[in-house]
DNA sequence: CACGATTTAATTGCGCACAACTCAATGGCC
DNA sequence: GGCCATTGAGTTGTGCGCAATTAAATCGTG
């Protein structure tokens, strides 16, 4: 759990150890927000994974399903933009739900390029299922709604902020 | 068959600050939540994409190269312990920077169960290619060292958290 | 010493994420 | 109408993440 405590941490090798040592801590420092960010969101992952297995679903899967469930129908270009998803990671996902039964799939007859995506009764039949997830997750985090909120306005600044950086790359 | 809504579909609840939250906004809190860490992951990825590229890493391979530059050599175990990975993710990922020249493996002499890696000459050197990785980073996230230091320790915080949560599931 | 339990990597299988590409449908334009 | 760029899904290929399994080396205990 700790990537800290190293108990001494020997470097046999390299050891460029400036006095004002600006490199050496920027590579720390940079793993920090990362590493912070990767581990956090590995580590949700894995409670959703152990709770949403009662519902037999993962968790982009869930993602999905929230999404209809508050929309209703929507075509799959709609569906991408919701969750920052292109149809190379959505098609498959799902066909998947589909062989699950929970939604259906069927070209627009207004416009034979786009796929509406529907949830079955038993997908919307899901949803009271679903009802207690949020509680759990929350419970899980130990955070408090005020936290919960301090927290997504950050990570939501930050992804805007790495979003626009990004178009100028 | 026209396309239907059900119950609770097409709800804006721009307020979310009623006293006894209905089951509708728990459903949208939660994905605030995880949501958010997601996408924030994501586009964290996107934009190590960008900036790797020219080194020739993955984002995770990043990681694993700080540690070795950090640690020097180590074996295949604390290596994941480090990154929080297990074999399964980590032996082809070392294989794919060994076909790189980037690290090589070995068996240890005392420990026949145990495989060493080591970076390379070539491994040590992109060192120095990557020192300016976190600044550009740091410059995408338009973050002070502040803001960046108080939101690792909010994500370690959560980390912390959904470990021991997933433990007692 | 022998034998079973534990440790360490590697492998297999599945699903997600993303880039690059294909293909059909659509819309704009002359 | 005919042409062509654009749009929306799907497909392919690569890599990550994780569960489950396998295989070998090591350790512990009788």
């Amino acid at each position: 759990m700790a990537p800290e405590s190293y108990p001494g941490a020997m470097t046999p090798t390299p050891t460029p150890t400036t006095p004002a040592a600006p490199a050496d801590d920027w590579l720390r420092l940079d793993q920090q927000i990362c590493f912070s960010l990767h581990a956090a969101s590995r580590a949700f992952n894995g409670v959703y994974r152990g709770i949403l297995k009662d519902l037999g679903l993962t968790y982009p899967q869930y993602l999905v399903m929230l999404v209809l469930w508050e929309h209703g129908t929507l075509p799959v270009k709609k569906l991408g933009e919701h969750l920052r998803l292109d149809s190379g990671t959505l098609s498959p996902l799902l066909k998947r739900l589909e062989a699950a039964g929970l939604v259906r799939r069927e070209r627009s007859a207004r416009d034979e390029r786009s796929v509406e995506v529907r949830p079955t009764e038993e997908g919307a039949a899901l949803r009271e299922r679903a009802l207690e997830v949020p509680r759990r997750i929350t419970a899980a985090t130990g955070f408090g709604i005020d936290e919960v909120h301090a927290l997504r306005a950050h990570l939501d600044r930050l992804t805007a902020a790495l979003d626009a950086a990004a178009e100028n790359a």
